[in-house]
DNA sequence: TGTTGACATCTGTATATACAAGTTTTATGA
DNA sequence: TCATAAAACTTGTATATACAGATGTCAACA
């Protein structure tokens, strides 16, 4: 991996010791000052540390007390952000199950080219997952090309993005994505076994590179009855819009 | 508001000034060094607002380059995140109404009841919102009590987060979301008006204070066809789980 | 007993400095 | 002209210092 700073090995670690218990829920770690002794550096580098762990919903930083412990690990980890299928099925313990349907180059369909250029090519890839054997999610991935030109049906079994983080060492960075209840496709229907009016939990995303390049356009349909997404925020008090004022006559 | 220092301040005048174009998309915002003379500080701050919009989605950092202005903000404004639905009628420009279908003071379900003692008093609230005249949204609450002792009539109707941190003080710091598909119940079916087998979009929260005590339990309703959840996710990559390995034999 | 006030401890914010590392521009030289 | 190297910029990381502000402890005192 791509960790080798000190803010990020240190997170990592007291990361590691909270969900071992090892600095325990309702507890508090300890002061900035003491893991600077313990880490042997400095006491910014420990509070951005301790600022991605808060982030993360990890800790509660209190100022005048310390950093308290949450204890919501078990139902908020990372299912919120960009995590492959791979990695939460490892993280969970799920017994889960990838099958790939289909792979081949074509090119994306206008529909979806949101700001592209006419005629992009791209790897399509069509991937039912399987959990305890029931089918639970179809995914229907565009990996654009450029930036990916080759895609090993391998890659596509295991985890895309170990293949192009840790063989491509593409720079994943961030990604937009939008949740509704639609109506499914009767080909989606069959394949995810709905009865009743066939909604699905559509969650469409669009990926991008650390460049700002979109390298990825996925559309995941979910059987509404085993969906579940859950989140961890923090209230921001950043704002973009001014108070509204009724305009003058 | 409580935005009194520096970087918060800086965050939000770019913030600002992306929204109104005066710092486009594509283009990139001011060096750090040159934002350091604009505002008069040190660099360190100017990070540290920049790493606030980082966060937000409103620019993207890129290392011997500077920082590009993104442009998603139509898509991804804060919807996801902590945020009161008068927040979302401001910075969206709908139409909402709210009608306060109930307001009494009774005692929290035990089926609720997360990790409370028994007999939790709290004041429950039932709201309705619409959308051009049509219902969307049914917001089931419970505001404990401690730590809300009065919630006016006025406060329900307009926005609880303004009563309670304009008029309260109190500190709202971070939220837990679970997001599921289920058959609504006949009672929240009628209110919204709905058809067919009765699924609704379930967005269950419980929000706490700085100080981790839970204040806030809700329920909101949504009807699927009017359901739309956007979300920003960064990559993050600190994990919590060491690589699985088969166990030994 | 109960309150006040001084003190120690903790996090929050801001500044200054130094160097590493990636990118772009400029200058150099064949 | 073209390729290469140097320089000038950019962000990334780490350190040290200073003071503000919130919290808890404990002794002094009424």
């Amino acid at each position: 991996m791509g960790l080798i700073n000190k803010q990020n090995m240190i997170a990592q670690d007291i990361a590691i010791k909270i969900k071992h218990k090892i600095y325990a829920p309702q507890t508090f770690l300890p002061s900035e000052h003491k893991l600077c002794e313990l880490y042997g550096t400095s006491r910014e580098t420990i509070r951005k540390s301790l600022e991605q762990l808060n982030e993360l919903g990890l800790i509660q930083k209190i100022k005048g007390r310390g950093s308290l412990v949450l204890n919501l690990q078990r139902f908020t980890f990372p299912i919120s952000g960009i995590t492959s299928f791979k990695e939460l099925n490892q993280t969970l313990g799920m017994h889960a199950k990838t099958v790939v349907l289909q792979l081949e180059k074509t090119m994306v369909p206008t529909s979806l080219a949101v700001g592209l250029s006419n005629e992009q090519p791209a790897f399509f890839l069509e991937r039912l997952r399987l959990i305890d054997g029931e089918p639970d999610v179809l995914d229907r991935d565009y990996l654009l090309s450029p930036p990916v030109e080759k895609l090993p049906y391998q890659a596509a079994e295991d985890s895309i993005y170990a293949y192009l983080e840790e063989e491509l060492g593409f720079k994943i960075s961030y990604a937009t994505k939008e949740i509704t209840v639609e109506s499914a496709p009767a080909a989606v229907r069959e394949k995810l076994n709905l009865s009743g009016e066939g909604l699905v939990v559509l969650v469409r995303s669009l990926t991008y590179l650390a460049d700002t390049s979109l390298f990825q356009i996925t559309a995941s349909y979910h059987r509404p009855d085993k969906f579940k997404f859950t989140d961890f925020a923090r209230r921001k008090r950043i704002l973009t819009h001014t108070k509204e004022r009724k305009p003058q006559l």
